[in-house]
DNA sequence: GGCCGGTATATTGTTAACAAAAGCGGAGGA
DNA sequence: TCCTCCGCTTTTGTTAACAATATACCGGCC
């Protein structure tokens, strides 16, 4: 997909920018981290210009923050951010649900059950469920942005929005494990859209959504125990 | 709050990014003109530092394209461009409505009755409706995603999805002019907002953005000399 | 006459030095 | 003991020069 492009400016600046979104997401930079432009330039051995760069390109994805004349850090995500991110996401995703069943033909559904049998056999392999909030979901729910046939969907859920939600899991190590009532929202989802019948999709997509919301509220709720686990 | 500001970076460069959008969404620089660091650099009397800040951040709001090692041109929007905006504008609006909706209290109604009449009065001596699509009508869209409570949905509204309908607003000059009916719309949707009507809300919502893509698709289809790239 | 390659120019990408602002710590006083 | 002010240090914002890449032009060749 993207493993080296979409490059907005330059080589050095995406080189950066990339590996530093690695880190951040892969949790080896805590959220609230500082990120300061001589260490970062140091580090990649580059200078100071592709390192700003780098850090207005992350922070305009939403996964750092900078206060001017102070720097950047790690964006700590709240109870509300994440509120808010789940709300558009339910608009967005339900949306490209809605689009996809409208362009429905009979590759895209082909694809889709393909995708989602691939699916079944991760999930019984991983009963317990921690599956189903990586690449896996990310790659259904991908699909149907694809599918949905405008590049402005894809793009944000890409660069913002999915960024944005790996940085929540980050803090949030144990995640859901509702890997089997996904899966099923997942077919149902996958059966409407190979329908072409765009609103119940949109409507499964934006319940699926909200579940997965109020899952990860119940964690965010009592976040005490897994600090050590 | 932040009359001037929400300064990503620095000050410089802000300035740049502002004074260019401003020149841009006027009409005054065409769509697919060559924006030259070196060039705007001399003439906002900075280095080519901050321009190339300002170039990123526009070309992150979606009115600047740049291609690496060549430079930035102001973005053509065709067709397909115009359609996909407007999905995703009518996705992440409805959601608006409806999260509008649910946290109506007394004084939001308010809001946007009296904002409301005096749109009103603004149609009525404006009877050519060439109106409401200008500030006046993105007011009302703005109040609407400032009362979801949703900062994610204001941002991407106002930093992106906005100045790409500006930007398509350049090419084609003679507006809908739908402003009666918009209004009326408007009426429909704000009463839903009070009630506390989130489904209803959002519907409505839906709708008038059709509505107004489809007026706008229609001059699309009729002006066919200049949209060829 | 048209196509191809090389050079020359112009423009972007990168760098390091400079300027200014914010944060910190200590001295001094109430 | 606590507060305030001042200077110092660190870090960001800006600048101008340097390097690399793409584009345009021109001569040669087929």
């Amino acid at each position: 997909m993207l493993t080296k492009a979409e490059e907005i400016r330059g080589v050095a600046a995406e080189r950066v920018a990339l590996a530093l979104q690695e880190e951040i997401l892969a949790g080896r930079l805590a959220p609230g981290s500082r990120l300061g432009e001589v260490a970062l330039a140091e580090r990649f051995e580059v200078s100071r210009g592709p390192v700003r760069s780098a850090l207005n390109q992350l922070a305009d994805a939403g996964i750092v923050t900078i206060v001017p004349n102070s720097g950047a850090r790690v964006r700590e995500m709240g109870r509300e951010d994440a509120r808010a991110l789940y709300e558009v996401r339910a608009a967005l995703e339900a949306e490209a649900a809605r689009l996809a069943a409208g362009q429905a033909d009979a590759r895209s559904g082909e694809t889709l059950t393909q995708l989602l049998g691939q699916h079944a056999q991760e999930v019984s392999s991983h009963p317990q469920g921690a599956y189903l909030q990586g690449p896996g979901d990310r790659d259904f729910h991908m699909v149907i942005a694809r599918l949905s046939g405008n590049p402005l969907i894809l793009r944000y859920l890409t660069r913002e929005l999915y960024p944005q939600l790996s940085l929540l899991r980050v803090k949030h190590r144990n995640v859901t494990g509702r890997g089997q009532a996904a899966l099923l929202e997942h077919r149902r989802i996958a059966e409407a859209i190979a329908c072409g019948d765009g609103e119940v999709a949109a409507l499964l997509m934006r319940r699926h959504i909200r579940a997965s919301w109020e899952a990860l509220e119940a964690q965010l709720a009592a976040p005490s125990e897994e600090s050590e686990a």
